[in-house]
DNA sequence: AGCTAGCAGCGAAGCGTTTCGACGGTGGCA
DNA sequence: TGCCACCGTCGAAACGCTTCGCTGCTAGCT
C-alpha cells in the first residue's frame, strides 16, 4: 500500500504539503504542484478512504435506499440508481446501496456510523416513516418523491398532478368524452404512494374541468388482471374511447385484449400510458404516452444533497427545496380522434 | 457523536474491553458483556467507520460492479443487486455501486483506496478486460458470469449450456423437428456475453444431438425487430413449430404476431422462453419456461467472497471456486405436442 | 508451597489523513 | 532601511478505532 508519506518523500515535500495540493485548501506554488503530481501518478497514490473520512469527518459516500417492492416499475429504479451512481462520483461521491428493509434503523446506522454524509430515500411515501429519524438525527437528505410534509427537506420529483392533467386534456382535445383510466394495484393505493395518488388527483381534476366522465380502476399487471378490469369497464361504460394507463406491466395485455375484442387502437379507442418513452415506443401501435425523466430525478436529487453538504459544512441552515419536473407528452400513434358518435 | 470512549466511561470499563466485547475476539466475562452491551444501547452507540476501517484495514465494505448497458433485462439486474445488498448485511457487509464506465479504473480506484474489501463483477464479459486488474491488484472479486479463464477466480453462473439443451430436449420430447431460436440483439453475440454464446452452445448442440432441424436469429426486442425476424423465420423454414425464445423484449410481440398470422399456442406452434418465472407468467398463455434464481446469483456471490475475504485474512491462498446453478424448466401453457404433418 | 496456565481487563501504540499554527523568506510600503 | 503582510511549506496534533503486550488473579498441577 502506498501511503501520503511514500509520496512525500518522492516528492521531496511535506505530507502536510501532498495532502494541500490535492485538496486545493492552500496555495502551493506550481513547481511543487505538479512534482506533487508526478509522483502520485508514478506511485499509484489513492488516499485510503478510512483515514480519509477519519480526519475529515466526511466519507464522500452518499446512501441511496431503494425500495424492495416490485410492484414499482423496477427498470425506473435501476436508472435512478445509475443516475445517482455516476452524478455522485462527478462530485467524487461514491453510493451506498441499502435496501428499505432496513428501514428507518438503516437511516440511523449509516448516519451514526458516518459511513455516508447523506442519505437518498427512494420511493417516499406520503407519511414515510424514515423523516421523522432524518428529522431528528439532522442527517443530510434528498427524498425522490413528494411526502405531505416537506418542511426543511429537499425533494424531488415529477410533476404527476401536471402529467396526469396533460392526459385528460390530450383525450379532451381530440374530442373523448368517457375515459377509463388504469392504475397499478390497489395496494400502491392503500400505501399512500404520492406518484399513483397525485396523478390520479390531476387527472380526476382536469377531467372534471373539461367535462369529461372518467372512472378509474386499479389493476395489477399481469395478462389475466388486465383482462378482468377491462372487462368490467366494458360492462360498466361500453361507451369508453380512451384509455390512460399508469401500469407498466397492463400496457401489453390491454393492447392484445383491445385487439382480440375487436377494438382498433387509434381508430376505435385510444390508449394514453403513462411510463417510460423508451417502453412506449415498444408496443405496436407506439403509445402516446407521458414521461418525466428518470435519470433527471437522480441528478437533481444528488444536486441537492451535494448543496446541503457544502451549506452543512459553512454552517448555514439547510432551507426547504422542492423540485418538480415538467413531465412531458409524446403524441404517437396510439391516440386519435374520438370516433363518431355510432347511433 | 457519541464514541467508544463514552461508551467505555458509562459502563465504567476500558475502551479496548468495550472493542473486544463487539467484535468477541477476546473472552469477556459475562457481566461486563452486558454492561458494556446496556451502555452501546443506551447512548446509541454505533462504531465509526473511518476509525474502524483504518485501524482494522476492513472496511466492510464490498463493491458490487454493475453494466450500464440495457441490453440486459434490468430487472435480474436489480434483483441480483438487491440479493447481494442483504446477502452482505447478514455478514455485518455494506455494498457500494459503481458502474461499468469507470472500467478497471474503478477497480482499482476502489481497491487502492481501501474503500471496499472485496468486489463483486457483473455482466462478466468471456475476456473481460478488468480481470487483469484483479490479478494484478490481488484485489479480492467474485464475478457474476463466467470468464474464458477463471483461474484462481470465484464465478458464479447460470449453467446457460444446460439451459440451451432443456429447451431442446423439452421440444423433441413433445415431438418438433423444426425450431426456431430467437436471441438477443446481435450486439450482444459480438461482444462474447458469456450467457449469450452458451446458450446457444448448448441448445445446439443438444439440438444436433436430437436431430432437430433449426435455425438461430437475433432480434433487438422492439414489436417492428420482432415482427421482421419471425417474417424471415417463417419464410427460411415455412415447417417451424417450436420457437425458443432467450429475449425478454421480444416475448409479447412474438405471441401477439403468432397470434395475428393465425397461429394457435401451444396447437400449433410451441413457445419455450428463457427469462424470469415471474415475467413468463405475465403473458397469455403463460409461457414454458427456464430459469435460474437471480437472486441466488447474488447470495453465492457473496459467500464466495466472504470466503475468500476471510481466507486472505488467515493468509490462505485463494482457490478456483466455480458455481454453475442449475436451470429449471416449468412447463406452462405454452408448449404442446408437434401438430401431426399436414401433408 | 511453588510453579505454570489461563482468564479479564487495561494502557498505549499505531492506522493514514486532514488541518491548525508556526516559520522563514520575499516584496511592498512608509 | 525597517516593518508588516503574505506566500509556500512544514511539523504535529487530532480523528476514533483495533490490537498487542502486560498485569493481577485464580486454579490446577506437582
Amino acid at each position: 500500500m502506498v501511503t501520503i508519506a511514500d509520496v512525500a518523500r518522492h516528492a521531496g515535500v511535506s505530507s502536510s504539503t501532498v495532502s494541500y495540493v490535492l485538496s486545493g485548501k492552500r496555495a502551493i506554488s506550481e513547481e511543487t504542484r505538479n512534482r506533487v503530481r508526478i509522483s502520485v501518478r508514478e506511485l499509484g497514490y489513492h488516499p485510503n478512504a478510512g483515514a480519509r473520512a477519519l480526519a475529515a469527518r466526511r466519507s464522500h459516500i452518499v446512501a441511496l435506499m431503494v425500495p424492495l417492492r416490485t410492484d414499482v416499475y423496477v427498470p425506473v429504479m435501476m436508472e435512478i440508481a445509475i443516475a445517482v451512481t455516476m452524478a455522485a462520483r462527478q462530485h467524487g461521491y461514491d453510493v451506498l446501496l441499502i435496501t428499505n428493509d432496513e428501514g428507518p434503523d438503516g437511516v440511523k446506522r449509516i448516519a451514526a456510523s458516518g459511513l455516508a454524509d447523506g442519505v437518498i430515500l427512494m420511493d417516499v411515501e406520503l407519511d414515510d416513516e424514515r423523516i421523522p429519524v432524518l428529522r431528528a438525527q439532522g442527517v443530510q437528505a434528498a427524498l425522490i418523491g413528494l411526502p405531505d410534509d416537506p418542511q426543511s427537506l429537499s425533494c424531488v420529483d415529477h410533476d404527476f398532478i401536471a402529467a396526469g392533467a396533460l392526459c385528460a386534456d390530450h383525450l379532451a382535445d381530440l374530442g373523448h368524452s368517457e375515459i377509463a383510466f388504469i392504475g397499478y394495484g390497489s395496494g400502491v393505493y392503500h400505501r399512500h404512494a404520492g406518484y399513483a395518488e397525485r396523478t390520479l388527483t390531476g387527472f380526476r381534476d382536469q377531467a372534471e374541468q373539461r367535462g369529461l366522465r372518467f372512472l378509474h380502476r386499479s389493476c395489477e399487471g399481469t395478462y389475466e388482471s388486465t383482462a378482468g378490469t377491462l372487462a368490467r369497464i366494458l360492462a360498466d361504460r361500453p361507451g369508453t374511447t380512451g384509455f390512460v394507463v399508469q401500469n407498466e406491466g397492463a400496457i401489453g395485455p390491454l393492447l392484445t385484449l383491445l385487439r382480440t375484442s375487436g377494438r382498433t387502437v387509434p381508430e376505435d379507442v385510444s390508449v394514453i400510458a403513462l411510463c417510460q418513452d423508451q417502453l412506449a415506443e415498444q408496443f405496436a401501435p407506439r403509445l402516446t404516452a407521458v414521461t418525466g425523466s428518470a435519470q433527471e430525478l437522480g441528478r437533481v436529487a444528488v444536486d441537492q444533497i451535494m448543496r446541503r453538504l457544502t451549506a452543512a459544512a459553512a454552517g448555514d441552515r439547510p432551507v426547504d427545496d422542492r423540485v418538480l419536473l415538467t413531465p412531458v407528452l409524446t403524441v404517437r400513434d396510439s391516440t386519435g380522434p374520438a370516433p363518431r358518435q355510432q347511433s
